[in-house]
DNA sequence: TATTGTTATACTCTATAACTATA
DNA sequence: TATAGTTATAGAGTATAACAATA
């Protein structure tokens, strides 16, 4: 986690009665094998996220999330990118405004139906794209190094098994952006 | 964003030669085996996400994870909860500002230095941040249900060792927030 | 009329710089 | 003088609502 702070107070995590979103499966599975594996959850989101810091040029979390969804299709229309932000057109024009004059994306419109604008990468905005797929290999790459075959042998394994899980949980979620819809 | 860099680019995204923060070990990592890790370390960012999703009441992510940091240590000066957030002093401070609006949290000056002032979480801080744990455990959980357990036995044991591996590699840095320093 | 995207407005989140209070 | 925090100001990021253009 982040806490390379020594003192922790932390407060009771667990003495709230359950209102009502997730089902809670903690009667099938072992406490502290969740608590395990929430806490490697943690540090590979704060290992991940580490591959962001410092690229050049410094672009903002959501913009180069944006960059990502766009990299991923190629090419996306507006409404299909705010759809994959998880958030709202209106939102996703404003975000385009700011790629764009940052030169990172083209908007141009579509000649099938002139309403749609199609969303590309611009040259600089494939290059970023390189860079930042070249930075998390790097940063995955450097903590498996630490590893032996073995080890990673097993963990490329568990890993799988543990992919399978999910996508066996949750169907195929779009990634919620901001959404402080309650 | 806030952007200290002005606007625009300038600088090309990254063509880019390693500017100097991961080391890259692709040498000696087999390509595929740290593509997979990725996929999952997605994956996983993901799920992750989703217990924080409807949460009442609806709460930002940045104050769901100021809220977290102040539990971690029940108590954080300010400015600790600044360096916690990997944000500077004065953005804490209009964040507190919220946060007490919400009611998450209580602002009081300690005792020994007047000038310092103590955050810590009001009931209703704690009733929410006991209720995203027990989320966060639900959808792990959940995921977990879906493996045998021979499979989650195997699931923690390379865990463990994914985190150790980590901590080897990653000292323990600060958990940076909105940093776009370049 | 329905769909796609943009603009107007308002709020959160963040940073820099200037300021107050305490040590 | 140095430290802890706040306030002033500005720009990014987001949503709701009203609007324009195309189908």
């Amino acid at each position: 986690m982040t806490q390379r702070r020594p003192r922790l107070p932390a407060g009771d995590p667990g003495g709230a009665p359950p209102p009502g979103v997730p089902p809670a499966a903690d009667t099938e599975v072992p406490g502290d094998v969740t608590a395990a594996v929430e806490r490697v959850l943690s540090e590979a989101a704060l290992l991940w996220s580490r591959a962001d810091q410092g690229l050049e040029p410094a672009v903002s979390p959501i913009q180069l999330r944006a960059v990502e969804a766009v990299a991923r299709f190629g090419r996306l229309t507006l409404g299909g990118l705010a759809e994959e932000l998880g958030a709202i057109p209106s939102s996703a024009s404003r975000l385009c405004d700011r790629l764009e004059a940052a030169g990172l994306v083209v908007r141009e419109s579509a000649q099938a139906d002139r309403r749609e604008i199609i969303v590309r990468l611009s040259d600089q905005g494939e290059r970023l794209q390189a860079e930042l797929t070249r930075r998390r290999r790097a940063v995955v790459g450097e903590v498996l190094a630490q590893m032996s075959p073995a080890s990673r042998g097993r963990l490329i394994d568990a890993l799988t098994e543990f992919g399978l899980a999910c996508e066996r949980s949750e169907p195929g979620l779009p990634g919620a952006l901001g959404s402080r819809s309650a």
